[in-house]
DNA sequence: CAGTGGTCTAGACCACAGT
DNA sequence: CTGTGGTCTAGACCACTGT
C-alpha cells in the first residue's frame, strides 16, 4: 500500500501554503477569510482556523476582528554597544510611516522610584508623559516618560502633539538628552496596556525601561517606561568586546 | 436589569483562574488534564482546552502530549555590559539543573563563514561540535560550535561527554577564552533544530551567535550559533553608559 | 491498557468594522 | 446590512506516554 505521502496535518499544510505565498507578498496584504479557506480547501471553518492562528503564533500575520488577517512584518528594534536607535528612525529605515501621539502630559509630584532614578529631592515635581507609538497606523507601542520639571518647566505647554520630544528640549531648553543606561526584556504586557493598544488579548512585548542624562553634567533628565509589540517590532541585540575588555561601539 | 459581572469568555476566566493557582505552584507541578477541567468547570472540552492554550501561549505551563500539562518558569538569560554569563551558571543560579550532551564532534574543513569569522585560511581545520542542552532534563537547547582545529588537536578524543568545552581548552590547551562577539535575536527556530529538540512544532527562541578569542593575543577560538527555547529562557538585556561615553561593566 | 493532548467536523451565536 | 474574526458545543478519531 502507499504510505501517506504527508503526515502533517491539514491545518499545517494549509498554514505552510500560505506561508509561502506570504513570502511573496507585501506587507499590509489581506489574506482569505476563514470561511474562503475552509471551502477552498474543502475543510472545515475551524481547521481553516487554527491554519491562521498557526500563522499569527508564527508572527506572520496579524489578525483584527471584524476587518481580516493581514500580512505583517516585524521591524528590528536593536539594542547593542552603542545607544539604541531613536524609535522614528528604526521605523523610518524600513520604509514604515512612525506615529507618535500624546496621551496625556501633567505636572505632578515625582512617584518614588522616579525620584532615585533621576536623583531628585523628595517630593520633587516631573511632567509624565504618556504616548502611544505606531506603525502605518497600526498601534505599536505605549510609554511613560518622567522628566524633570526644573530642567524643562513649562513643557506641557510647549510640546506639540506629535513632536519629538528631545527636539524639544534641545530647542526649547537647551538640553541634550544622551542614554544613561536601558533595560529591555520580553514580557507580556499588562492588561492595562493592552487596553491602551486597543487589544483585548494581553500582546507579548518589549518592556524597556531607560534613562537619559545631559551630555555634559551627566545629570539625568528622564526615564521611560515602555512597552513595544513582539509581532511589530523584533528585539536583536548585538556586542562587541574589544581585546582590552572594553565594547566596541 | 442586571449588567453582565464579566464580559470575559469563559475560557480566558478559566484560564486566570488557572493562573492564579499557578502562581502559588512549584514549576514542574502538573496541571488537570483537559477532561478534568471541562467537567469541574461545566464546559465543553474544547473550552478547558482554549484555556490551557491560552497559558501556553503566556508560557506558563509547557504540554506534553501523552503526558499533560507542567507548570513552567522561565529562566533569565541577561545579556549586557561585561560578556554574557555562562550558560550553566545562568541556570544553576535559580536552582534548576543544566546538562550538555554531546551530540557529536568531528574534524573537518572550515565552511566559508566559519573561515571568515574564525580569520583562517580557506581550507583550514576545525572541530564541529554540536550539543544539546537541558535543563532539569527538559530539552531546552541545540547550538553547534566551531573550533580551530589546529589550537585544539585531538579536542574530539580529550573532550568528556558533558564536560565543559572553555574548562578543557584551558586545561587541555591552555586557552583562555574570552567573549569577542554576541548577537541575540527572537527567532522562530528552522525546522530541523526543533527536531533536535524532540519538538513538532517550531518553538520561539533566543537565536545567537557568539565568538570567543584568546585573552591575550585576541586571536578567534570558536564561534558558536545556537538555540535556546524562550518558554525556557527570557532574554534580557541591560546596559549603562558612563558620562563619559563608554559602557559601564 | 487507560490517560493525555492533537486534530477534525457540523453547526451555532456573538462582537466588531465597514458599507 | 454583509463580511470578518471570536467563542462555544457535542461528538469523534488519532498519536503518544506510561503502567
Amino acid at each position: 500500500m502507499l504510505a501517506a505521502v504527508t503526515d502533517t496535518p491539514p491545518y499545517l499544510a494549509i498554514a505552510d501554503d500560505l506561508a509561502r505565498i506570504i513570502a511573496r507578498s507585501r506587507p499590509g496584504a489581506k489574506l482569505p477569510s476563514e470561511y474562503e479557506l475552509a471551502q477552498t480547501y474543502g475543510r472545515n471553518r475551524q481547521t481553516a482556523r487554527a491554519a491562521l492562528q498557526e500563522l499569527e503564533r508564527r508572527q506572520l500575520v496579524r489578525r483584527v476582528q471584524g476587518q481580516g488577517t493581514f500580512v505583517a512584518k516585524r521591524i528590528e528594534f536593536r539594542v547593542g554597544g552603542g545607544a539604541p536607535p531613536s524609535w522614528s528612525e528604526t521605523v523610518r529605515r524600513v520604509g514604515a510611516e512612525p506615529r507618535v501621539e500624546t496621551e496625556r502630559i501633567r505636572r505632578t509630584e515625582a512617584a518614588r522610584w522616579a525620584t532615585d532614578e533621576l536623583q531628585l529631592e523628595p517630593g520633587a515635581e516631573v511632567y509624565v508623559l504618556s504616548r502611544r507609538r505606531y506603525v502605518n497606523d497600526e498601534p505599536a507601542g505605549w510609554a511613560e516618560t518622567q522628566i524633570v520639571a526644573d530642567l524643562a518647566d513649562g513643557l506641557d505647554t510647549r510640546l506639540q502633539d506629535g513632536a519629538s520630544l528631545y527636539r524639544t528640549l534641545e530647542d526649547e531648553y537647551g538640553l541634550q538628552p544622551m542614554r544613561g543606561s536601558y533595560r529591555g526584556a520580553i514580557e507580556l504586557a499588562p492588561t492595562w496596556v493592552a487596553r491602551r493598544l486597543g487589544l483585548v488579548a494581553r500582546p507579548w512585548t518589549i518592556e524597556f525601561r531607560s534613562r537619559a542624562d545631559c551630555e555634559l553634567r551627566g545629570c539625568p533628565i528622564e526615564v521611560t517606561r515602555g512597552w513595544l509589540r513582539t509581532d511589530v517590532f523584533q528585539l536583536v541585540v548585538e556586542m562587541n568586546w574589544n581585546r582590552g575588555g572594553g565594547i566596541e561601539r
